[in-house]
RNA sequence: GCCCACGUAGCUCAGUCGGCAGAGCACACCCUUGGUAAGGGUGAGGUCGGGGGUUCAAGUCCCCUCGUGGGCUCCA
């Protein structure tokens, strides 16, 4: 017997293997009303209504409105494209592989014998799936002994489920197989209770997949899909694709001329242009200043080194693969840098350290370079050469906790100043193979717990997720649009000391061994300077424009006026341009605007006779005339305020 | 690396059935000298990513190659 708490209903119990939909018949005979069911949260997990349930605890029923719906929409869309390619393209030349949900909708791997999908397949398989949820077929689950599970599959000639009943369900386990009208799937469920509940989706690219992940096997065609319950918010969805779109760093680096990334030189090797060098220098300048206040140490160290270091390090072993080739010059072996770590370990055993000095912090912006696959390489996000806003602190145990928590406050004032403030955090525990003793990985481990929830942030746990010589914490940020970025990470090292024979000499007169704390903010400049223009779909705040304000005369009569004011303006630090071209005024506005240029300066004979400016600023358009000064205080406050505001 | 799509002027893109390579923006020059999001005219600008093939004829069809984009972890 099962014992289950419904919510709404209370304690129930009923015969192990009951289903949702035997319970709601069961509560309707006691006159109980229920209605929209189409599925359940069983102790957190989804399941439909013909699941059986094995165990006893909490269970919730879901109607269309609970977000956990979407799983089962989702999950059956996947069946009816199956069922749509099968129907298209012949039952016995369609060979299914997996067909999960994903965060927005689901996809499929397929094999079609015979036939190369393309986009243009892509809608005369949507009328299908349409036809198929028009004919409402109602959704049926059934157990199958694996014998009988396996000649179903070989009947029907699908290789990879039988691979999957053979090579990834355990033994013991019952083969769960679900239909709708002639159509079967090896499948775990959970699903709508029948076809005709489908909601709004639309498939909307294909792409190539291994059979499960691997290079080597098969590659089966993927359809991604997106699936939601209502024609409504698939449109939201679209619009939102459209407008990351919109806010593409790649598009918005070429209009604003931020930065290139071309064949000549290489993949993944940006160029910074003037403009984007100066967003890049604004950031990098505060983050020197801000890291000196709190007390970092700024080191500069070379792009290679010699071959022993890495072997010393260990990168040779364990990180070749994702090095550029080695290089020979007098019979040595150097390689390119893919970290800082070794040169900031040699630069604290430039001479015998004492307890008293420590901490150390010593801190970068170090550009490594690493080799990333061709075909994963995306604009300022995925690149092979980037920089890395790199530091290393070395500590003594006493100083671990404060260390962590002193970076933990900085990573999150860091991305505060930048506009954003919704976080997650990961904190990854020790993996089974792994360096260091139980009780480093434990005092290392709790420090970055206790930092995490004095700053009074909820965190999540990866058990067993962290690096073999380390455990760390990850942050991500929510961007604008809700898209989650990982950037920061703090991340122990127990291996680096160990391998460099790093040490201390205590107040004991003895030799200690130290705590290496690993730590980047931005993670590499290159990206978050990608996220922050999709951020604000590149209208950066005033501190990080690359130019700060545009002059424009009204008429050529009214240049030399500009030029004065450009040249007090540019005197009191501000980024200016005058816009000398022989074009109207309006003209001159709208480009201003669409290189998004937060503020517009027209002088005309107005401004030249009474000394002002007419202010236009990109959001609120025309805001009056002002003495200069006056402008130059109000725009000077802002910046040093890194305020949004104009 | 592998699968699919794409590659035409500096940029964004059109180019039908294989038949003289186009538009808008940007750029140059001329006219125009203006009051809050595109004034008008003229002009220059092309190995159609590269190589090979089919053909009387290739931007267009075929093969190879380079590059770009979307994917290639999220367990039936």
């Amino acid at each position: 017997m099962l014992k289950l708490n419904i919510n709404r209903f209370g304690e129930y119990e009923f015969e192990d293997g009951i289903t949702i939909k035997e319970i709601i018949q069961a509560l309707e005979g006691e006159g109980k009303k229920i209605k929209g069911v189409i599925g359940g949260v069983l102790n957190g997990k989804v399941i439909d209504i013909h699941t059986p349930i094995r165990e006893s605890g909490e269970l919730r029923f879901i109607t269309k409105k609970d977000p956990e719906s979407l799983e089962l929409l989702r999950h059956s869309l996947a069946h009816i494209m199956a069922q749509a390619l099968k129907e298209l393209y012949g039952d016995e030349n369609v060979h299914l592989g997996i067909g999960p949900t994903t965060e927005h909708g689901f996809y499929y791997d397929v094999e079609i014998e015979g036939k190369r999908l393309t986009e243009e397949d892509l809608p005369v398989i949507e009328e299908k799936m349409k036809e198929i949820i028009k004919r409402n077929c109602p959704v049926e689950r059934k157990e199958l002994p694996r014998e009988e599970a396996i000649e179903l599959f070989e009947k029907k000639r699908e290789i990879y489920k039988i691979d999957i009943i053979k090579h990834q369900i355990p033994g013991g386990e019952p083969i769960s197989v679900y239909t709708q009208c002639d159509f079967v799937d090896l499948c775990r469920g959970p699903h709508i209770p029948s076809t005709g509940e489908a909601g709004a989706f639309k498939l909307i690219s294909l792409a190539g997949a291994y059979w499960r992940g691997k290079e080597g096997n098969p590659m089966l065609q993927r359809i991604y899909g997106v699936a939601f319950w209502t024609e409504k918010e698939l449109k939201k969805y679209m619009n939102m694709l459209e407008e990351a779109k919109k806010r593409d760093h790649r598009k918005l680096g070429k209009e604003l001329e931020l930065f290139m990334i071309t064949d000549e030189v290489g993949g993944g090797l940006a160029l910074w242009l003037p403009k984007g060098a100066v967003i890049r220098n604004e950031i990098e300048n505060a983050w020197k200043q801000e890291h000196i206040k709190r007390g970092y140490q700024l080191v500069y160290t070379p792009h290679v080194g010699k071959e022993q270091l890495w072997k010393t390090s260990g990168h040779v072993d364990f990180y070749r693969e994702n090095m550029f080739p080695e290089m020979q010059i007098e019979d040595e072996g150097y390689f390119v840098k893919p970290m800082n770590c070794p040169f900031h370990v040699e630069i604290y055993k430039s001479r015998q350290r004492s307890y008293k000095e420590l901490p150390i912090r010593l801190a970068e912006l170090g550009t490594v370079y690493r080799y990333e696959r061709s075909g994963v390489l995306h604009g300022l996000m995925r690149v092979r050469g980037f920089t890395q806003d790199d530091a290393h602190i070395i500590c003594r145990e006493d100083q671990v906790e404060e260390e962590i928590k002193g970076v933990l406050e900085l990573i999150l004032d860091t991305l505060k100043s930048y506009g954003f403030d919704e976080f997650q955090i990961f904190l990854s525990t020790r993996p089974e193979k792994s360096v260091g003793d139980d009780k480093m990985w434990e005092v290392a481990t709790d420090s970055l717990r206790k930092a995490i929830e004095s700053v009074g942030l909820t965190y999540e746990i990866d058990e067993g997720g962290g690096a073999f010589y380390g455990p760390k914490i990850d942050v991500k940020i929510k961007d604008a649009i809700g898209r989650m970025w990982q950037c920061s990470t703090v991340q122990f090292d127990f291996n680096l000391p160990e391998r460099f024979d790093m040490y201390y000499i205590g107040e004991d007169n003895k030799r200690h061994r130290p705590y290496m704390i690993h730590r980047a903010i931005f993670g590499s400049i290159e990206r978050f300077i990608g996220v922050l223009l999709e951020h604000y779909a590149g209208q950066l705040p005033l501190w990080l424009s690359p130019v700060q304000a545009k002059i424009i005369p009204i008429a050529d009569t009214h240049i030399p006026y500009a030029k004065e004011i450009e040249t007090k303006l540019k005197e009191a630090g501000l980024r200016v341009e005058t816009d000398e071209r022989n074009e109207r005024m309006n003209k001159k506005i709208r480009d201003a605007e669409l290189q998004k240029i937060p503020y517009m300066l027209v002088v005309g004979d107005k401004e030249a006779e009474s000394k002002t400016v007419a202010v236009r600023t990109k959001k609120k358009g025309n805001i009056g005339a002002m003495p200069v000064d006056e402008f130059i205080q109000r725009a000077k406050k802002i910046i040093e305020e890194k305020s949004l505001e104009l």
